[in-house]
DNA sequence: CGCAGCTGAGACATTCATGTCTCAAAATTT
DNA sequence: AAATTTTGAGACATGAATGTCTCAGCTGCG
């Protein structure tokens, strides 16, 4: 009936209520439809008016990440020029959705949806490809496998996600903090001892 | 009445079922305790007599986990000796209970629990500790705080933890994949260009 | 101003996991 | 072997979150 009637609008409405529920969902998974739905600044009934019940809205939240997670490694164009520049590049796109990929990591009950199992693999072949080209390059070590790295990035952007959120990291900080650590390490470089 | 009767055999029963639900647990934190029951081998109904309910379990696992984690930091001596060999040293010693720490990252909910947050504040502050430790030594980067660092390292157990337990990674591996992306970072060091 | 549609508050039913209980079978002790 | 204890299977109650509905108030539009 009326969802079709201001498509834009309705658009708007339900990202917006979408980022709410990230912000509650990436730290609590189990938090009550009624917070989620203070959270978004309406109420319970107008909630399952837009989403017909909480996996709806799960189900929502998790392929509204997915969705930002390929935009984001468009918008570093990860396949192009050196592996490491296009890593960085991939670091300053995907922080600010950091929170959101927390939900992904935090929710393995998404991966029950063949849609959305099928939607990560994609996204997830992505990054590994990016690494696997860094290691033919020589720029990336060939000691730990494209797998790893991948996993292992996507763990440190869920950490920083969760951080950034309980005040823990400064959002400032946050790219610089996975770059640098992902990148270079823990260990001080030493080259001139 | 019996818990008293048989203590150190009630212990290891206790421990057998609290791994049992460490297995499950750590991969979906919301499983039912019929299935954390038969994942022990035991009955719900005697689930409930060991554990007075849910809430205790996840209670019983938390402090488990963190029993470990500050034992793995005993075995491996951080307080001494070099921070870069303290710090294999202790991926060694926790990769074992990684899925343990994968239950206790993904379980926020423990934190409501004084008890459990004042042990794990404890374990953490000994961690940066070490971390504090080694840039003052001028082997671990200044430019990383040692919380950062910290709380970086623990995202990467747990996602050991996780990729181990759902077969993305072999365990024989885990240990050098941690250590070696940890302090060395993911670029190749190209002191021999 | 009046109308149509949307929203919020609340009541209500439903579902599902949990918690509790009983009893028979199995295990263990004496 | 008898007795005591423990266990497992199931029935049942409870409680909490979800899903559904109604209705009054508000908003926006003609």
């Amino acid at each position: 009936m009326s969802q079709l009637r201001y498509p834009g609008l309705m658009a708007t409405d339900r990202d917006s209520v979408l980022e709410a529920a990230v912000g509650i969902l990436s730290r609590r998974p189990t938090a009550h439809l009624d917070e989620i739905a203070r959270a978004a600044g309406i109420s319970r009934a107008t909630l399952h008016r837009i989403f017909p019940g909480r996996e709806a809205l799960i189900l929502e939240v998790g392929a509204l990440g997915l969705r930002r997670f390929s935009a984001a490694l468009d918008t570093a164009r990860v396949e192009e020029g050196n592996a490491e520049a296009a890593l960085r590049r991939l670091v300053d796109a995907v922080v600010p959705d950091a929170a959101l990929c927390a939900f992904l990591a935090g929710e393995n009950q998404l991966y029950d949806h063949e849609e959305i199992n099928d939607l990560w693999e994609l996204q997830d072949a992505r990054v590994r490809a990016l690494f696997l080209r860094g290691q033919q390059e020589g720029v990336f070590r060939i000691e730990l496998s494209a797998a790893w790295l991948s996993e292992a990035f996507f763990d440190l952007v869920a950490g920083i996600g969760c951080a950034v959120q309980e005040g823990r990291l400064a959002p400032r900080e946050s790219a610089f903090s996975l770059a640098e650590l992902f990148l270079g390490g823990a260990l001080r470089r030493s080259d001139t001892p």
